[in-house]
DNA sequence: TAGCTGGGAA
DNA sequence: CATCATCCCAGCTA
């Protein structure tokens, strides 16, 4: 019921604000969380939007629109604007109104609201799709159109639920060990076993399409091949970069009975094609630049694949967003941590992979020991009289560089380095000239892109033996996935304000250690600048996922 | 066959 | 909103 010590506001424009200091904030926030996207986030007040993405995605995992209208009830403080309640059950009415569906080996296009159906088979973009088969409430669809439909009339605000089926590859029988290869007992765990179902048994046809999202640590692989397991048929894996393309194959080999002669990796160095074949995206993006073509797109028929997985899914390129829209009939996997891209493409993931099918929340993992409590500290620089003055006279472009580079956040760094002198820490930036002279003021070892694999692995293994215990590392740590465990991360700078990077980056540091089990993220900005203002943008993403962060400021040594 | 370097791409 | 990292390929050496 309504109350006025409730601790939200819904208003009509689809915003919902959220006091923070409310004693049902917390209940309030997870329930939002599954049907409303974090827009603001400062100290006090939270604003969500309710898009019509998110509604989507939350119906397609099953929600109704009386049960977001009844999350919304429960927390208002005020009644809900009419105008509300019916947009809701509007959009959310939409998912599932068309369906494409297949009848005696014909794809349709079907909805129980022949209107409806009329006025989209009538539409410019629709009529080259459709094929000559018509009935009152149905229109047939080419074949090969599968995809490229789905996307016009997500375009339209029709998101399709595609019943039309799949083909079912290939059979590839194998099993889990229950022992791995250096003999330990191995089990999925019960969050893991939960994340397999729920792609499996979603919806009305078994082990459809759809996007996972687990958080860093989670053991993503170890649910993608769970979901293998389950389809038993050869699959294609896709993947960001070659060493978590060698990750995967090594989790196969140690976790189940497939022979290396039924894995084998797709990529610049070597070009197998095998029952379980991982590659990378950008060999499949490669483009012959004197033939224009893409060379390796065959890849997608060179087997009758059963399965597709697509690994980091929030990180899909351009071509290959085009490829999966000709693979409809294939089943297909997204894993992410953070499906929000920054690119606004999120649309497309919903479409041509398929919707969100099930988003554990980091706070679940940590509340079951499989993650560590992380506390987070954004800490405010003030920078000197003249880079102040630099800093106003700057171009608009420069401006934030100049504050993301302040050089008073070298002595914070070392104040820091001296409260955690038994951790194993890194130091995160993402300019390269700023990592230098952070290494050579604390004397610290540096990685960059430049630094050769080798003396990568060299210092990741003494950072891992705890010969030292601080290491500074650039971009490389937002993608190295051999980068060794540390309970302490300082971001000194990052990119404008991406919430992927700042998840990556403090699932650095979410692996429990024996002993204590608490981490320490440290952002460090300047105060009263562009980066300051980033920041908060920057973390959207974890304080949905129920992080909270400290803002300290430290004094400024001029006043 | 493997390893290194540099250019170009997205 | 620009930097950085990655990857792929070609060409070279051994």
């Amino acid at each position: 019921m309504p109350a006025l010590t409730n601790p939200m506001i819904v208003q009509s424009d689809r915003t919902v604000l959220l006091e923070v200091q409310n004693p049902l904030y917390e209940a309030a926030r997870d329930t939002l969380a599954v049907f409303a996207e974090l827009e603001k986030s400062p100290e006090y007040m939270h604003t969500y939007r309710i898009s019509p993405l998110s509604l989507w995605n939350a119906a397609s995992a099953g929600l109704s629109a009386p049960d977001v209208l009844a999350g919304l009830t429960r927390y208002s403080k005020f009644p809900l604007p009419e105008a509300i309640q019916t947009e809701i059950r509007q959009l959310m009415s939409r998912y599932g109104l068309v369906k494409l569906e297949q009848q005696d080996g014909h794809l349709f296009l079907t909805s129980s609201d022949r209107t409806i159906l009329l006025e989209i088979t009538h539409h410019k973009d629709v009529i080259p799709l459709l094929g000559t088969l018509k009935g009152p409430d149905r229109s047939e669809i080419l074949a090969e159109a599968r995809g490229h439909l789905k996307e016009v009339l997500m375009k339209l605000g029709y998101p399709v639920e595609d019943l039309a089926g799949y083909n079912e590859g290939t059979p590839l029988p194998f099993s889990w060990r229950s022992m791995t290869l250096g003999g330990e007992p191995f089990a999925l765990r019960d969050y893991q076993v939960d994340a397999v179902e729920s792609f499996h048994l979603h919806g009305s046809l078994q082990g459809g399409s759809g996007v996972l999202v687990l958080p860093c640590g989670s053991g993503k692989t170890l649910i993608g091949i769970g979901v293998m397991e389950k389809l038993q048929v050869e699959t294609l894996i896709l993947t960001t970069n070659v060493t978590s393309a060698r990750q995967w194959l090594r989790e196969l080999e140690d976790r189940t009975d497939l022979t290396s002669e039924q894995l084998s990796e797709y990529s610049g160095e070597r070009k197998g094609i095998a029952p379980v074949t991982v590659a990378t995206y950008q060999i499949l993006t490669y483009r012959d630049s004197s033939t224009n073509t893409y060379p390796h797109f065959e890849l997608f028929n060179q087997k009758n694949w059963g399965l597709i997985i697509y690994d980091e899914v929030h990180l899909l390129p351009a071509p290959v967003f085009r490829a999966t829209a000709e693979l409809q009939a294939k089943r297909r996997l997204g894993l992410t941590a953070t499906l929000v891209r920054e690119d606004g493409k999120e649309d497309e993931v919903f479409t041509l992979i398929g919707p969100k099918k099930k988003d554990i929340p980091w706070k679940v993992l940590e509340a079951q020991g499989w993650i560590a409590s992380a506390q987070c500290t954004e800490w405010r620089i003030p920078m000197s009289k003249s880079r102040r003055i630099d800093y106003a006279l700057a171009e608009e472009r420069e401006k934030f560089r100049l504050a993301a580079e302040n050089p008073r956040k070298t002595n914070k760094v070392a104040a820091l380095l001296d409260r955690h002198p038994t951790d194993h820490i890194l130091i995160i930036g993402q300019y390269v000239q700023q990592l230098e002279f952070l290494a050579k003021e604390l004397r610290a070892p540096l990685i960059t892109g430049k630094t050769p694999q080798k003396e990568r692995e060299r210092l990741y293994q003494k950072f891992r033996e705890g010969e030292i215990h601080v290491l500074i590392v650039s971009k490389v740590g937002n993608f190295a996935v051999d980068l060794p465990d540390a309970n302490v991360a300082i971001q000194v700078s990052g990119s404008f304000g991406s919430r992927q990077e700042e998840a990556q980056r403090l699932g650095r540091i979410l692996r429990p250690k024996k002993g204590d089990p608490r981490a320490y993220f440290y952002s460090l900005v300047s105060g009263d600048t562009k980066e300051q203002e980033f920041g908060m943008k920057r973390q959207l993403f974890l304080t949905e996922q129920g992080y909270s962060y400290q803002i300290a400021i430290e004094e400024d040594p001029d006043d």
